[in-house]
Formats: structure tokens, sequence, C-alpha cells
DNA sequence: CCATAATTAGTAATTATTACTAATTAAACT
DNA sequence: AGTTTAATTAGTAATAATTACTAATTATGG
């Protein structure tokens, strides 16, 4: 929390209230997506009034400075994004139970050796199945 | 044209007029993405009352039987896909002329190597820059 | 040609996102 | 602490994208 509000702070963002309070929020979903409709829902229980402008606007900000990502498959659903220091890499997402595991090996040299002359500047990738509990639980 | 038609036959649907046009105009898209919204101009200059059920759910069928493609990034465009021998590939989409590289070595055993235990069904990979054209041009 | 199950047209509703302006407020500076 | 100002938010509305529903139509197999 501490760290975000210096992340906040660092790329000149206003402290406000609602944003730690939607930060606040965000940081329980760590390894699991949450809708930005359940955002909504529990920003409004907390502003009555509060503006969709206000909420899809910061999640677009804490997404470019690193605190939030959105589902590629999937951008109506975000995550927090806890592990500051290791921001590029890629999610396992687990289709029973939602649970998001990180892939920290990254296989970008698989692409751009394919790539000759290319200018590669980004890519996206995600993987999805059963994680262990799962595959655990469902072959019994 | 005609292989798509002996795939749509071979999964039990009907060739509508309306089906084969579509893949028609699609057939043109091999290289670049376009907009659904296009697609439903385009249609509605052949039929002026196409519904839009019609032609989303075409494309989502011609997908899942592997005619189409969606954008991962943005699931508002489709390209055709044409080589039907490989459905398993990824796509290098050039920022500047849109064009698609289609990718052929697939490096999913990086991240199943990563995921043990875990059950993986299937992952979702885009890579993004400029081509080897672009790339030379807008260094000049 | 007939039967029928799939497909489509036509219309409407819903969901998700973006746009705009006036009011408010955090942060920087006296 | 008060003042300024640029960023942020509320409030409202519009737009874009997708899905839902039912009656009419049509491709296909017999």
């Amino acid at each position: 929390m501490e760290k975000a509000i210096e992340i906040l702070k660092k790329n000149n963002y206003k402290v406000t209230k609602q944003r730690t309070d939607l930060i606040d929020y965000l940081s329980k979903f760590t390894v699991q997506y949450v809708a930005i409709n359940d955002i909504v829902n529990y920003m409004r229980s907390l502003y009555p009034g509060m503006s969709n402008n206000t909420i899809y606007r910061n999640l677009k900000e804490f997404s470019d400075i690193g605190l939030v990502e959105y589902q590629e498959k999937n951008k109506t659903l975000v995550k927090y994004q806890c592990d500051f220091d290791h921001r590029h890499h890629h999610h396992f997402v687990c289709k029973n139970c939602g649970k998001v595991t990180e892939l920290k090996a990254c296989p970008i040299e698989f692409f751009t050796d394919q790539l000759p002359g290319y200018t590669v500047e980004g890519h996206a990738i995600e993987v999805y199945g059963l994680c262990a509990d799962c595959t655990k639980k469902l072959k019994a």
C-alpha cells in the first residue's frame, strides 16, 4: 500500500482518497482477477455518485504505472500487481478456480529469432488450464 | 474458398449464401485484420436488413472451426485463416502497416516446464512491433 | 416434393466504455 | 494557514460492441 502510494507520487499523480480506497480494494486481488463492474459497485458503496470515468481512468493510469494488470483474454477483468520488482512476467490462469500463477521465464527470443529485420516492441502471453490443486481435485 | 465450404460441411453447418459471401469477403483478409464493423457494413450492402446476430454468430462459428481468427489484443478485429494445415500458430502484428506475420515455432514447453502438476489446456500469444519493411522505412 | 432442423431478419435490450463540463480538491508556494 | 492552480472527480449523456428473442425463411436429407 505504502509502496503503491510512492509509485503514484513518483509518477506525479495526486493521492486522493478515491485512489487510496481503490488501491486498497484492488490489493485484495493479487492472485485472482476482479471484474471492473464489481469495482464500480464497491466504489459506489463508498462514493455513491462516483463516475465510471473516474474508475476507468484510474484503472488505466494504474496499469500504465504498473499497479494493475488487465486480463489479456477479457479486458473487463483486472488484478493488482504487487510484485513491483518484477514487472515483466506472464500469467497462467486456472479455468476452474481463477487463481493466477506468475510465469517468470519469458521466451521472447523464441519469436525474435523468427523475425529477422523486425522491430519487436511488445508481446502478450497468457496460458490457460487447471492449476495443480484443481488438477488433483478434478482427477479424483 | 472450396476448402472453406468443405470445412463448413464437415462440421455440419449449412452452406447459405450469406455464409459464402461472408467467407468470400473475409478471404481478402489473410495478412491483415478487418474490423467487425466493416464486415457488418459490407454485408449490409449485400443484404440490407442483415442482423448483427447473423454476423457475430457466424464469425464465432467460423472461429470455432478454424476459418477465422480474432486478434488477441482487440477482439473487434478478425482475419481469415487460410493455412488450414497449420492451425496452431501465433501472430506478429505490425503496429505501422497492420501486416500480420505467422509465427510457426511455439514455445509452450517453456511454460509447461514452469508449471509442474498443472494441466495446460491453451494459451494466447501475440507479438507486436514493426515488420521488416516498416523498420527500414521508419529508420530512413 | 416434403419435412424439419438450422439459419436468418428484424427489432430491442444490455453491457462496456468514452465524452464532456462544472465543481472540487491535492499539492506547491507564499 | 491562506492562496493559487492544475489535476481530479461528479454528474450526466452518448456511443460502441455485443447479445437476446421470436417469427419467417431456407438448406439439406429422405
